[in-house]
DNA sequence: TATTTTCCCATGATATACCTTTGGTTGTTG
DNA sequence: CAACAACCAAAGGTATATCATGGGAAAATA
């Protein structure tokens, strides 16, 4: 399976159409279990994550498969509950249209701040949507945080896949 | 299964294509699963490591192994997320195509200084791409640090194996 | 009717596919 | 053993397709 990678700043013109970039329309394309070719791919936007600083696309698929871990909680409990709302509420479909674009809703937009241009962020199997500044500034955080603390190391040390053979 | 091994020195035109040096594309034609005789494999370039100082090439079998340990670590933690960053934002597809060649966009050849010419590095199961002056310099500066020390036979050391045995 | 949203077409830039040339190596044949 | 043919890798050029983006008409909504 295909997967989200790379970055791309798109233009957000008056009507708040963008250009999903291309190499991520074949991997929504994959993902989405009612696509042929000719035709455009659905998947979802959610819009609740990361402190709203931005927005984060899923394949039909991928979707599917976080909506499964959920359904795997006690039915009523709170943590299903909240994740429910939180992975529902705070979603939309959205379709690729003829052109490659979709419209941002305004109120997607104000919530990540996005107005002239928008950055396309693959993350493997999600990709997110950032005001590019945004991105940036959190970019540079990260980067900063690993290297301060010499944590770079330390977080590839996560791969280490001795104990798991 | 067959690794990266040697270097070669090969040109940049202007549009940026390189050739893949030919032992390499047999190693990326064998990591690629759905590569099939007379056709070109794909793989993976990640552009965020080293510092951008160089470019490195994953075929997508090895790629695909350090995916699957990311995938290990729980969704949404942030170990997790901040890996997730790092290897699919940095890194995009590549094609080999039907000479032998991949296209090198701007922004990779802008990271690593590459302009006329690529060094292809052999690093067992990834390959580092190099403008070569820079790729002189980092060879020259490890093998000083290892002499000035006498820390060739320790570095070695490493490797032992009995407690594997 | 005014305003927004959806659909359709147009365009310039860029990237991809296709074909050709060059040089080196191998190996075949007179 | 020399000369030639066949092959393959690297490198260069041109044509075609795709992508991102802009604008306008039609349809839907308020």
């Amino acid at each position: 399976m295909r997967r989200f990678r790379g970055e791309a700043e798109n233009k957000v013109d008056g009507k708040g159409r963008v250009s999903i970039p291309a190499p991520f329309r074949r991997v929504l394309e994959e993902g989405d279990p009612d696509w042929s070719d000719g035709f455009n791919p659905n998947f979802v936007l959610v819009y609740g994550r990361r402190n709203n600083k931005c927005l984060e696309g899923y394949s039909l698929k991928s979707m599917n498969d976080v909506d499964n871990l959920v359904s795997r909680l006690p039915r009523y409990s709170k943590e299903r509950e909240i994740l429910e709302r939180l992975l529902n509420s705070q979603s939309i479909y959205a379709q690729v249209d003829e052109n490659g674009r979709i419209v941002l809703p305004p109120k997607l937009r104000q919530l990540a701040k996005i107005t002239s241009k928008a950055m396309f962020v693959g993350m493997g199997e999600k990709f997110q949507i950032w005001e590019p500044d945004s991105y940036q500034e959190d970019m540079e955080l990260m980067e900063q945080k690993l290297s301060e603390n010499n944590l770079e190391e330390e977080i590839y040390s996560h791969l280490d896949d001795k104990e798991k053979l």
